[in-house]
DNA sequence: CACGGGATCGTCT
DNA sequence: GACGATCCCGTGT
C-alpha cells in the first residue's frame, strides 16, 4: 500500500476525488490503538457555489476555515452536538471543497472498534453512517486540520491498488441536506456498490 | 419495518 | 438562543 500523494487532493474536481476515494484504506491511530477500513461510502460538498457545503457563498469561519486548507487535510466537526463527522478537504489553499466520509468496512483492529460501540457482534452497523465509523476508530475533534499524506500523521490515507469498476459505483442524492434547494438532488453520495457496509 | 422524538454542544446570529 | 452533512431507542403495525 501506498500513501495517496498531494497531487491526489489539490485539484479542482471534488466529484471525481469522492468516487476514487472509494476503495482506498484509511488508518486512524488514536488513544494507542491502530485501525484500519476501506471506504466504501463518500459524498462531495463544493463550496463556494454548493448550498450544503458549510462554506457556501466562501462562509469563512473558526469552523470553516479548515475547509480553506490545501487539499490533504482534515475536516473533523461535530454534529447534532454527538457525532463527529469526517472529511477529507480537496482542492487548492482558498478552494472550500470537500469529501464527507459515510461508511468503511472494517479491516483492522475490529475489536477495539466493537469496544469503542459497545458491540459483540460484527455487523454493518459498528461502521455504517458518518457518526458511527469515526466513533469506531477513535476520531475525535483534535484530528481537525492534520495532514493525512504524511507517514507520521494519526491518520492516513493508502492506495490498495484494487481497481474498482465504474459500474460498481452507485451515486445518489447527498443526505441530511434538506435545506439546499437546488442543491438536493445532486448525485454527489458515491457508494461500493459491492460492499455490505454502506449506510441506509 | 416505519416513524418520531430526544440526546447534547459547538458554532453562528 | 437556535440549530445541525446523525444516531438510537421506543412505539405501533
Amino acid at each position: 500500500m501506498t500513501l495517496l500523494p498531494a497531487s491526489f487532493y489539490q485539484h479542482n474536481d471534488v466529484v471525481r476525488i469522492a468516487r476514487e476515494l472509494l476503495g482506498k484504506h484509511i488508518i486512524v491511530h488514536a488513544e494507542g490503538y491502530s485501525t484500519g477500513a476501506i471506504i466504501v461510502e463518500t459524498e462531495a460538498y463544493k463550496g463556494p457555489e454548493d448550498k450544503a457545503c458549510h462554506a457556501y457563498n466562501n462562509k469563512y469561519t473558526e469552523r470553516t476555515k479548515t475547509m480553506f486548507l490545501p487539499g490533504g487535510y482534515t475536516y473533523v466537526y461535530l454534529c447534532y452536538g454527538i457525532h463527529r463527522l469526517f472529511n477529507v478537504v480537496t482542492g487548492d489553499e482558498g478552494c472550500p471543497h470537500a469529501v464527507l466520509i459515510r461508511a468503511v468496512e472494517p479491516i483492522k483492529g475490529i475489536e477495539i472498534m466493537q469496544t469503542r460501540r459497545g458491540f459483540s457482534a460484527v455487523k454493518p452497523a459498528l461502521t455504517a453512517g458518518p457518526g458511527r465509523w469515526t466513533q469506531a476508530m477513535g476520531i475525535d475533534l483534535h484530528h481537525n486540520s492534520i495532514l493525512c499524506y504524511e507517514h507520521n500523521s494519526p491518520i492516513t490515507i493508502k492506495d490498495a491498488h484494487v481497481k474498482i469498476n465504474k459500474s460498481s459505483i452507485l451515486a445518489s442524492p447527498r443526505v441530511g441536506i434538506n435545506y439546499a434547494e437546488e442543491w438536493i438532488d445532486v448525485p454527489w453520495r458515491f457508494r461500493l456498490a459491492t460492499s455490505n457496509w454502506t449506510s441506509k
